[in-house]
DNA sequence: TTTT
DNA sequence: TTTT
């Protein structure tokens, strides 16, 4: 059925790249998007909108966009739910971005670099219903734009909770 | 900046009408958005996106529409939060509806009754973070066109008081 | 760049289902689209828009879309150019649907008959810039279920002027 | 009907404004949009977008956008056909922009200057479609805020008579 | 928990 | 908490 999102807005902050267990690459974003008109104030509020991309643009996004970047996307919205650490059911509403559009003048865009442009929280699960994480070794050691430890044989070690099913595609 | 999505998908229930404390109407709904896609076990799964709208298409989609209703969506992606009854902070992501149109074929449409259709949660603030309610008194009060009805156990009575040229049809 | 378009309208009339030579599938409709609001004489108007569908997409539209079935189509605006029979440059609009959604309830669908459901028109090129038709050989060889006069031998005569370069992907 | 496009593109020129015979403001552009993908050449093609606009937004088109500039377009899809200048009746299918997002970066932006920034052809029905001009003798004499300055040779001394609420940034 |  |  037809389910369509557009949206142009600037990163709230870094994305994050993340692996799933078979080294797909899926990178999480959060857009600022600016109401086009203003609330009973008079001020212009936001929507801050999370976002998520899989594979090539996943690598682009985490190489090319940073907090405050300007991007376009493409997509759909996607609800999923997930049990938290209470063990209570949250549902969740995002975008799947399926196409992102840089919108940064090209001087002003530099690559990021490999250390810390993102940033795997490591060291327990993350409570936003993926697990995926990058645990051990020397993440990302090979720096540059695409992410190694996707074939890192050790990214397997400790629990990951997302199965390949939960691949869009 | 540019926030649009366009659905199309099936109500899950009833929608929801209430009111401002000024009385405006708003409803809820929940569209059910089938992907066009199988996942890994060959099902196909549904996206469960909420919907609110205001106004005169609340209102008509209050009369129109019901669980099951085919029913196309154009609008914006809108995140807000609220605090819930254990005191946190609740982020919610759902759709502002601008256009809402109806795909029943004509034959198939009955105008939804008056008591239940849309079902006020009466007493006590609801937990979705709007307060609107349009309890007791002298509902709509502050006049104008706007459905009184929606709550009045006479509303059938007689014909009904949207007149045709608020028909979306 | 982002390039999103999002319509639900009735067809005017039957599609055209027509295959390159290479034997590509590529369908052919005008959808009404209502407008949500009226002119200054109070009439609601349409705009009727050209699209295009490729391959099992656009015999998917050729066997179960007809004249006055309404559809959804998720796409992206395309131009084109082409000189026409006096040898002028022609210029057009169209939308490329990438995903076609059928929104006729089920009890009305019926699976179109093969001859005359989709009528290319014989003898003569086309003048809308698309010459394809089904050349020579044995046409739709490969054939299975798709549209009657794709096996018609007459519908080869004439030249054709499209080739597999003109496919989107 | 659902009749929604959303476009990011770069104007092929600048922005021609014009005015209805009543003085409002109309503002026609053509955005070339880079198709994401690749023909069989390798080459990255484009298509390029009638745009139109109107009223306020038709203005701050004028005066903030021209040849190159990057913008975002919120808008629906029209058709209209008239008869040109040799009796033929033409097919227009063209872009109405409900919404303008300007995506340059500040510091890149010029007001354009009065003269020539907005160009109408003067003498003369365009061959267009549309007979608006706002031609000699008391441009906008119907009054309003409309911008008679956009042919005003004087418009530039002082300030603009652009109010700052209708910056769109 | 938010961007310019 | 989900629709056909």
């Amino acid at each position: 059925m037809l389910n369509r999102v557009v949206l142009v807005g600037r990163l709230t902050r870094d994305p994050e790249l993340r692996f799933t267990p078979s080294g797909v690459a899926v990178a999480n974003f959060t857009l600022a998007v600016n109401r086009t008109f203003t609330n009973q104030q008079g001020e212009r509020e936001a929507d801050f909108i999370n976002c998520i991309v899989w594979r090539k643009q996943a690598e682009n996004v985490a190489n090319y966009l940073k907090k405050g970047s300007l991007a376009g996307v493409d997509g759909r919205v996607q609800t999923r739910s997930y049990d938290n650490n209470e063990g209570k059911r949250v549902f969740v509403t995002e975008i799947v971005a399926e196409n992102v559009q840089f919108l940064e003048p090209k001087n002003s865009q530099r690559v990021n670099q490999g250390v810390g442009a993102s940033n795997e929280t490591y060291g327990g699960a993350p409570a936003d219903g993926y697990g995926h994480s990058n645990q051990g070794g020397t993440p990302n050691a090979n720096g540059t734009r695409s992410a190694g430890y996707a074939n890192d044989p050790f990214s397997q070690e400790g629990s990951i909770d997302i199965s390949d099913d939960d691949l869009p595609f």
